[in-house]
RNA sequence: GCCGGGGUGGCGGAACUGGUAGACGCGCCGGACUCAAAAUCCGGUUCUGGCGACAGAGUGCGAGUUCGAUUCUCGCCCCCGGCACCA
């Protein structure tokens, strides 16, 4: 071996290796134990950024853990090849989206390629091929003929001036990002799946996900938010209509002051269409966000309808106003107002000056102060007629049963989940399947004319779809009456293709099946690794998909993915300049030095080019707007991959926040540096023959030994069950400290530090499994390490004879004492009782009690 | 606003089941090697007082439970993620 770590020279070497002897690829038909390890896969974007490295590196220390645990470990990489920026980009830069992205692919597939991910990439996919989204096109069609799939109004921010749907993302404090222009609510038809059908079954089933996070199954119950209450019907004075309002608490039904329905809702618009104020408000309410952020958080208006809603049960009438806070797209656009026990009804009570009825009252002698706020919990009735003096609990059922009978009201199961509008009006997506006729309505595109082919020879100038301008691509005939129709040019949500490309990876050839049926040999996913900001949406569809595929006979599971990790931000300082007119100018911290106090804390940024100084602004999510995005590639060329792959796995466990610190990439490369020396310092002696046993007979031998064996002991639990792979290095850093202070060059010494090297490197090499390849025939092995067993503790090596325990006297520590491992309760006490230090705080004091933690401690209460 | 997570030295973090707070790394200080520098090696490094032995304080803030709390309970503050068309 070299004498100095050459990660340029030998990276490419060992990946050649890999590659020559396909170690990655999976006999997807073989036997054995498998496991699927799975990384979420990415936006082509351009070029990696961290959170893809970190993402991959976990991805691969598990895979190559698992593989060592002698498992068939299969790991796929592919692209999430649809989405906005590349329309962003072709406007931008005048280049076809698709062209965008294939070049993208190609740029960002040599860089995973360079950090040595073990990837089977005979199995790489894009979303955007036709062979890929024409089973998303397929399953749609199905789902249409099933019912699962319908059309119907929603809600969109519309730029008036751009003519465009625009995401959340590009309205900016109401105004489109490229017009400027006020951005407006409008509604227009879309295709919806039904997930509220699997409602039930999707927050059932989040019982049986063991080991996802705690974390993301709160948020995803939450997000079902599934409710018992009533549905019931307020009648409308002088007017057909009906109002129906769901609740979750009919027991303050007789404290309804008021009845509030969207601006959007039939009754506000009849009360507009003959009043100009209230015609003014409706169309002022359409200026505003579809977030619900947004709505939550804007201030509440509201305007008097002048209609009077008749209250179920007493036959009195209270006013029906128009709200912008309720929205016409849940449940049926009215909501009923209790001011005195809903905190939101009331603040809107008190600001229109409508009255406040309290009718729930606290059990015990709780004060209630209405002119502060709302009572929102539950209590007993008064002022409720029949119903005064009942429970809120008995109330529930007397009113729900009161209402029933009257057929004015139901009880409902409720959810707060909506179902998922899947359409687009976007160009760079795959083509909904769906030809509309005149006749015939919305046909879906037969199976043998899938799939509908996205066209990628366009001209895109950023004003609406291109393929509402290609009649090439639009005008058909409909596949039931052969008459003109037109085609569907709205194109899936991207989430569409995210749902099930699991699954895909594993028959990605086949090209007469969605799925086959080998792909249950390997699903569900044994290990899912992906960013926290997917706790809900995308891991909510997965799992929806993955059941209505099961419903289709596709998959036999009912879940995609057996673990999850989700892993933290990668974040990064910030540096501005401010500019005359108050707008910050931010500076990339590998273009800014940091002047540190004699402590090291870091007091001024100046800026490189200029020396001048620049502000320190806050540590956040790297990003593109606060240019603190640290780009991988100069890191892998300048220390190799094994070095950005230690570093991301040692800053910080796998599921909190990593921040960025060059220097802390630098100390990562010094421990490689440092193994490499230890390894070439032993290996130039001659390496000690296979048969030499380590078995050391004196005491620093011994502890060597021991400490061995409790690494490999820590980092078998820290990488394969706790998945902290910071400790898991730390406690490797320490046995090799450990190894450079052992200096027994005897036959029997040289023994134990080749059992600790051949240990610390099995034990690294899922994280840096260049350097450990080199070491490991440095240390006089054959072949490639990632075929080799994770090594395995030898207990006899970890006995001790003594143990040091902690004395405390009230709980305050005041001495150690060295007992015989088998030492009783009683000699350990003793012991403690007699050490100088603790005699001097126990004093004359009569000893009260003395807790002994057997290995631990033994505190002496006073 | 709602849902979820987090807050520990100068910094990233460790302490896994209520039992030694600060492992490991970075930074900084000192020393060795060198003509010198880099690299490397060795030592120190929570704060305050003390030559030291040691003592006091200390895990966002305020209370509580306990022999003992970073860990459990309650109330607050701040930061981050998600909120359905960014992916």
């Amino acid at each position: 071996m070299d004498s100095q770590y050459n990660p340029a020279q030998i990276e490419p070497q060992i990946q050649q290796r890999w590659e020559e002897q396909k170690s990655f690829q999976v006999d997807v038909s073989s036997s054995g134990e498998r496991f699927y390890c799975l990384s979420m896969f990415p936006y082509p974007s351009g070029r990696l950024h961290m959170g893809h490295v970190r993402n991959y590196t976990i991805g691969d220390v598990i895979s190559r853990y698992q593989r060592m645990q002698g498992k068939s470990v299969f790991q796929p990489m592919g692209w999430d090849a649809f989405g906005l920026p590349a329309e962003n980009a072709a406007i931008k830069h005048n280049v076809p989206p698709a062209r965008w992205t294939y070049e993208n692919i190609g740029h960002m597939r040599g860089q995973l390629q360079q950090l040595g991910f073990a990837y089977d990439w005979s199995r790489e996919l894009a979303t955007c091929k036709p062979e890929y989204y024409r089973w998303e096109q397929w399953l749609f069609t199905r789902l249409f003929e099933r019912g699962l799939a319908y059309k119907k109004t929603a809600t969109v921010n519309w730029d008036p001036v751009d003519q465009t749907v625009l995401a959340n993302e590009q309205v900016i404090d109401g105004r489109g990002w490229r017009s400027g222009a006020v951005v407006e609510r409008r509604e227009i038809p879309q295709w919806f799946l039904k997930i509220t059908d699997y409602a039930e079954e999707l927050l059932n089933d989040i019982d049986r996900l063991e080991d996802w996070p705690e974390a993301v199954k709160t948020m995803q119950r939450n997000w079902i938010g599934r409710s018992e209450g009533v549905e019931l019907q307020f009648g409308v004075e002088n007017s057909d209509t009906v109002l129906t309002v769901y609740t979750t608490r009919p027991d303050t039904l007789m404290g309804v002051t008021y009845v509030a329905v969207a601006p959007e809702h039939a009754l506000a618009l009849t009360a507009a269409a003959g009043n100009p104020a209230i015609r003014k408000f409706v169309d002022e309410c359409k200026n505003m966000k579809v977030a619900e952020a947004d709505i939550a958080t804007m201030a509440k208006r509201g305007l008097d309808t002048g209609f009077k809603a008749v209250h179920p049960i007493t036959g009195e009438t209270v006013p029906v106003w128009i709200a912008n806070f309720v929205l016409i797209e849940y449940g049926s656009g009215a909501v009923m107002s209790v001011p005195a026990h809903d905190q939101r009804d009331y603040e809107f009570a008190r600001q229109f000056g409508l009255p406040v009825k309290q009718v729930i009252f606290p059990r015990g002698d709780e004060q209630v102060d209405l002119e502060e706020r709302a009572f929102t919990e539950k209590g007993v009735l008064q002022n409720s007629g029949a119903f005064s003096g009942l429970t809120s609990e008995q109330a529930f059922d007397a009113i729900a049963a009161h209402l029933e009978k009257a057929g004015k009201g139901l009880r409902k199961v409720n959810y707060r989940l909506r179902d998922w509008g899947v359409s687009r009006q976007r160009y760079w997506g795959a083509p909904i399947p769906i030809i509309n006729c005149e006749t015939c309505g919305a046909v879906p595109v037969p199976e043998d004319r899938l799939p509908v082919v996205l066209p990628e020879d366009v001209t895109f100038d950023g004003v609406g779809s291109p393929l509402k301008k290609m009649p090439e691509f639009y005008r058909t005939e409909c596949p039931r009456c052969g008459e003109a129709a037109v085609r569907e040019t709205d194109t899936f949500d991207t989430f569409m293709e995210s749902s099930w490309y699991y699954a895909r990876y594993l028959c990605r050839d086949n090209n007469d099946a969605m799925l086959d049926a080998p792909v249950n040999n390997w699903l569900p996913v044994d290990q899912y690794i992906g960013g926290i900001e997917h706790a809900i949406l995308h891991l909510l569809y997965a799992r929806f998909y993955h059941k209505l595929m099961r419903d289709l006979g596709l998959v036999a599971s009912d879940e995609p993915f057996k673990r999850l990790l989700t892993q933290g931000m990668v974040v990064a300082e910030t540096y501005y300049r401010e500019s005359a007119d108050g707008k910050k100018n931010f500076f990339n911290p590998a273009d800014v030095e940091l002047e540190r106090d004699a402590k090291g804390k870091p007091v001024k940024a100046v800026l490189k080019t200029d020396g001048e100084p620049v502000a320190i602004g806050g540590i956040e999510k790297m990003s593109k707007s606060k240019n603190n995005g640290v780009d991988p590639q100069p890191l892998i060329e300048k220390y190799g991959a094994d070095t950005v792959r230690l570093f991301t796995m040692f800053a910080s466990p796998p599921d909190q926040a990593l921040e960025w610190s060059d220097e802390g990439v630098e100390g990562a490369n010094r421990f490689l540096k440092r193994l490499w020396r230890l390894v070439h310092e032993h290996c130039s002696a001659g390496v000690p023959k296979a048969a030499a046993r380590a078995d050391a007979r004196d005491d620093t031998g011994k502890a060597l030994r021991r400490k061995i064996h409790q690494t490999i002991g820590k980092a078998s639990d820290d990488i394969g069950r706790r998945y902290t792979f910071n400790t898991a290095i730390a406690a490797n850093m320490e046995l090799v400290n450990e190894l450079y202070k052992f200096k027994d060059t005897s036959d029997q010494g040289r023994a134990v530090m080749q059992e600790g090297l051949e240990a610390v490197v099995l034990m690294l090499s899922p994280i840096v499994p260049h350097v450990c390849q080199v070491l490991w025939e440095a240390l006089g092995h054959d072949g490639l390490l990632i075929d080799h067993p994770w090594p395995a503790v030898d207990k006899a090596a970890l006995h001790q004879d003594t143990l040091e325990l902690v004395v405390q006297v009230n709980g305050k520590l005041r001495g150690r004492i060295t007992v015989p491992a088998d030492a009783s309760r009683e000699a350990c006490e003793q012991a403690a009782l007699a050490d100088e230090n603790v005699k001097r705080h126990t004093g004359d004091g009569a000893v009260r009690k003395v807790i002994v933690v057997p290995g631990k401690l033994v505190n002496i209460v006073v």
